[in-house]
RNA sequence: GGGCGAUUAGCUCAGUUGGUUAGAGCGCUACAUUGACACUGUAGAGGUCAGAAGUUCGAAUCUUCUAUCGCCCA
């Protein structure tokens, strides 16, 4: 906004559309306000603060998860550039291997072209190009969030940089003996055709049928031995049948011959500690190329190894299933076995099955050549920095979690049969021989040969991610060291979702350790689950989850951060229904209206923008200039909501950060504060005095808009530009934050409070008696001492103006006539309302009144009288007690002269 | 089976190291509409803090058990 157009008030009415248009990210980018320096931080000296984002999936678009997520991200980068740290948010996208590949094949489907028509180096030239056109679509979702991040610093994971990193940590780890290749059962996700980590296995729960089957013995015709199986397919790759060797069942068939159904082939029946002699009927079907806990029986007792499924998840075996899927394949085994007479019985039976995360399938265990990463030389320091405290995660109950993992670790499967992602620096010579090298040329070199030829597979999309602390500032391999660095890392706060404590939390700490040998971040912020309101996870194919961009044109942008910030607490999932947007809006809305009274105020004692801004310029609120009782009170709950707002910042209380400011801008500025305002302080007749006051509205509500700024970007700054001119491209977001002041809370202010307790009394009275709204009624007030009189006086314009009385205010008087009576802390008020009051109505609420009290004082008394208690609650407590007792005894005192005088 | 978390007003949730007559928002009831705001104000109704036992002078808060629900790992 320019110096010339900014109007003394605000429009009339809150327009979010247009509001959050004009101070939109792009203006804020133009600006480089949210531009961090190494060299600040190197050569000037400022604090580093630092976030990570969390690289959202190039093919993403934006949920619920996202809003909340970066908003957060956001609150603590606004926060700390506002405390003065040279905060740094570094923004990017990771290239979703899978997910990818997935999007990019389905669309050259669709023009009958299939990946391996293309070649290699044509169908990455397509994923470039789809990226190109939609891979920026998320990033420029999160723009209309407002969140202030560095973008020139934008990373994606298969940027040259990061490209370069990712091959220089693979070779790094090669040369240390932590990663290698093997043979072992991996996941296998039959439609992606890829090994997949077991962290990218979800297990559900899924009904089978457990079905038991015989094997006849070789040699004692018409015996068999029965096992139980979810997997009658694999019954044709069988090498063995185990039993445990205290099973006392099966002792003397401990190495017998039995014949496979189907198959025809005999296997051995071997004894292993591995079975479970509850499960089933104790015996147990070996078959080591489909599980991998029967693999490793096999391998303790030497056995071959069958494969009867294939990469597609159909059979390859030799009895005539080769071809079928494994699902009709099991169908069609059990019927053949029941044919043979082989099937005994079929049992419904409900257990966990591992899905891939993408393809949502059932992921097979499959034998194959992978790489790895050995983890648990990692893993140890990884905990260690947990368990001590160096990293610190919000809330700490995850650190279980954590540590579970990290103890049971195993290793990382890191290859995938895919094209699109960083292909494995490996090359093979003639003889098989491997050798890993930056490039082709390197690998020449170390082999002595140029007959080499690369390893086809490319690694997981995490394997990048890891090391986003690195990457994303500028780190290219274990040597790099650069300004960026060197002020920036280790980071401060990461803000993620508990789901990938594993996939990426965990190896990033392993990765900054072992790279950088430094923690990649200090605290982890772990958010809450999104749900909705029936408490069901959000996801596509319910259509239970609202579309954040529909939501921001309906309520804003700032009322849907104010209301996911409101409403998710630290580590509890979130019922969220857009309608609870309500209550951001409703925020928004009133926090416009007040700034509109108080710039209303405002141009009612000063003459000019000039005028005011000289005012302000000079304003610093003293204890001393303050004597209205609203103002003190202001004061004092203004500077106490800060030291709270500080402190739970440094607690990541998020959401108590916004109930402070919350409760405070609306229960005491704006019901208290403001009220007086109108009514009293600036219609007094001191032209000084209602100019201090005006001013003090205004300082109070500057730094409102402060406190409010990280949560509510747009309407703060906007609202902020009104207070007064501001130089070109200034922005609330750079403006400091209001610190709190002891002075103004750590002071008794209960006289100061005393007006409004009488007010609230008087109003429920009114209320009560149905007094109507337009008549006045005298209220006759006396005061319990000296000190309430004085209170009272002082404050006599505003409790009429607030309560329609006419107020006289008496140390001793006589009790009106025909008045309703009640008591406030000793102070006794008198409404008259001759002809209005029933007396059979105030006795009988006089009397419910004095019988709570009654009770409130038994329980006191006997509480005081509880030599247990005196003894041993401490001073202040005991004290708190007395004085409630004392002015419930006073209190009740007086209520009962009151209903006397009734009669 | 192991671990973690939840259970407070009709609904959604606050309640920080034990010391309140247990709070808020929404909803509900009554009243109020030309002076910031009905996306509002004022007043009000509504809870044996899941249940049981224990520790303590004192428990929504700490301990144990039980029940129900959710998540993670086997």
């Amino acid at each position: 906004m320019s110096e010339e157009t900014a109007p003394f008030n605000l429009e009339k009415t809150y327009n979010h559309q247009e509001v959050e248009s004009r101070w939109s990210s792009a203006l804020w980018e133009a600006a480089g306000s949210f531009h961090a320096e190494s060299s600040r931080v190197l050569s000037e000296g400022k604090t580093p603060y630092t976030v990570l984002m969390p690289p959202p999936n190039v093919t993403g678009s934006l949920t619920l998860g996202h809003v909340l997520n970066h908003t957060l991200q956001d609150i603590f980068i606004r926060y700390s550039r506002m405390t003065g740290r040279e905060a740094l948010w570094l923004p990017g996208t990771d290239h979703a291997g899978i997910a990818t590949q997935t999007v990019v094949e389905k669309k050259l489907r669709n023009d009958g072209v299939s990946r391996h028509d293309l070649g290699r180096k044509d169908f990455l030239g397509h994923v470039w190009q789809w990226r190109e056109e939609y891979g920026g679509l998320i990033l420029r979702q999160l723009r209309r969030l407002g969140i202030s991040c560095d973008w020139r610093r934008n990373l994606f994971t298969m940027d040259d940089s990061a490209s370069e990193a990712v091959v220089n940590a693979f070779i790094a780890l090669y040369r240390d003996g932590l990663i290698y290749r093997g043979t072992r059962i991996i996941n296998w996700c039959p439609v992606s055709q890829t090994a997949l980590s077991d962290e990218e296995v979800i297990m559900k729960s899924r009904k089978d049928k457990l079905v038991y089957v015989r094997y006849p013995l070789l040699k004692r015709p018409g015996e068999y031995i029965t096992i139980a199986t979810v997997r009658p397919e694999t019954i044709l790759a069988d090498v063995a049948i185990a039993v445990n060797p205290a099973d006392p069942r099966y002792s003397d068939l401990v190495g017998e011959l039995v014949v496979v159904p189907v198959a025809g082939r005999h296997i051995p029946v071997i004894a292993d500690d591995y079975v479970d002699i509850e499960f089933g009927t104790g015996a147990l079907k070996i078959t080591p190329a489909h599980d991998p806990n029967d693999y490793e029986v096999a391998r303790r007792h030497n056995l071959p190894i069958i494969s009867v499924v294939g990469r597609d998840g159909r059979m390859t075996d030799d009895f005539g299933y080769a071809g079928m899927d494994r699902f009709d394949a099991r169908e069609k085994i059990m019927a053949d076995l029941e044919e043979r007479g082989s099937l005994e019985r079929v049992e419904e039976y409900e257990h966990n099955v591992g899905y891939s995360e993408r393809a949502d399938v059932v992921v097979e265990p499959y034998l194959s050549e992978q790489w790895f990463v050995r983890m648990k030389p990692l893993a140890e320091k990884a905990l260690q920095v947990v368990n001590d405290g160096e990293i610190r995660f919000h809330p700490p109950h995850w650190i279980n979690t954590y540590r579970h993992w990290m103890e049971n670790i195993q290793d990382w499967c890191i290859s995938r049969q895919l094209w699109w992602g960083h292909r494995i620096p490996a090359w093979y010579d003639p003889e098989g021989r491997v050798w890993v090298a930056s490039s082709c040329e390197e690998a020449c070199r170390l082999a002595g040969t140029d007959k080499l030829v690369q390893e086809e597979d490319v690694l997981d999309t995490w394997f990048s991610s890891w090391l986003w602390p690195l990457t994303t500032l500028g780190w290219t391999g274990p040597h790099c060291d650069n300004d960026d660095l060197r002020a920036f890392y280790p980071t401060d706060t990461l803000v993620t979702g508990p789901d990938i404590i594993f996939f990426w939390v965990a190896r990033m700490i392993m990765a900054g350790l072992y790279f950088r040998g430094d923690v990649p971040f200090r605290d982890v912020y772990f958010t809450s689950i999104i749900r909705d309101m029936k408490g069901r996870k959000l996801s596509k194919s319910l259509g239970n989850s609202p579309d954040p961009l529909k939501v921001i044109d309906t309520y804003g942008t700032d009322a849907l951060r104010f209301t996911i910030i409101y409403i998710a607490p630290l580590g509890q999932d979130v019922l969220f229904g857009e309608e609870k947007c309500e209550l951001g809006r409703n925020f928004a809305t009133k926090l416009w209206n007040a700034s509109r009274l108080v710039f209303m105020q405002r141009e009612k004692y000063f003459a000019s923008p000039e005028e005011f801004e000289t005012a302000y310029a000079g304003f610093v609120p003293e204890i001393g200039t303050f004597t209205f009782s609203e103002e003190r009170v202001l004061m004092a709950r203004y500077h106490a909501m800060l030291d709270r707002y500080h402190s739970a910042f440094e607690q990541f209380r998020v959401n108590d950060i916004l109930r402070n400011v919350y409760d405070f801008f609306w229960g005491d500025y704006c019901d208290w504060y403001l009220e007086a305002l109108k009514t009293s302080l600036a219609g007094s007749s001191d032209q000084a005095r209602a100019r201090n006051a005006v001013l003090l509205a205004v300082h109070v509500l500057e730094g409102m808009l402060q406190a409010l700024h990280p949560v509510m970007p747009f309407i703060t700054d906007e609202i902020w530009h009104h207070i007064m001119r501001r130089p070109e491209n200034s922005t609330i977001a750079l403006s400091g934050m209001p610190e709190s002041l002891r002075q103004w809370f750590d002071c008794d202010i209960s006289l100061h409070l005393l007006p409004r307790a009488v007010i609230s009394e008087t109003r429920s009275l009114r209320s009560l008696f149905a007094v109507p709204a337009s008549s006045t009624a005298p209220l006759t007030l006396r005061a319990r001492d000296k000190g309430a009189f004085d209170a009272l006086s002082a404050n006599r314009e505003f409790i009429a103006a607030a309560t329609r009385c006419s107020v006289e205010v008496a140390s001793s008087c006589q009790r009106p006539e025909h008045a309703a009576a009640s008591v406030v802390e000793g102070n006794e008020l008198f409404i008259q309302l001759e002809g209005l009051i029933s007396f059979d109505k105030e006795r009988a609420r006089l009397q419910k009144e004095i019988g709570s009290i009654t009770s409130y004082v038994a329980a006191l008394k006997k509480k005081l009288s509880n030599q247990g208690f005196v003894a041993n609650a401490p001073g202040d407590v005991i004290e708190k007690e007395r004085s409630k007792l004392a002015e419930a005894e006073r209190n009740l005192e007086k209520l009962s002269v009151n209903l006397q005088v009734l009669g």
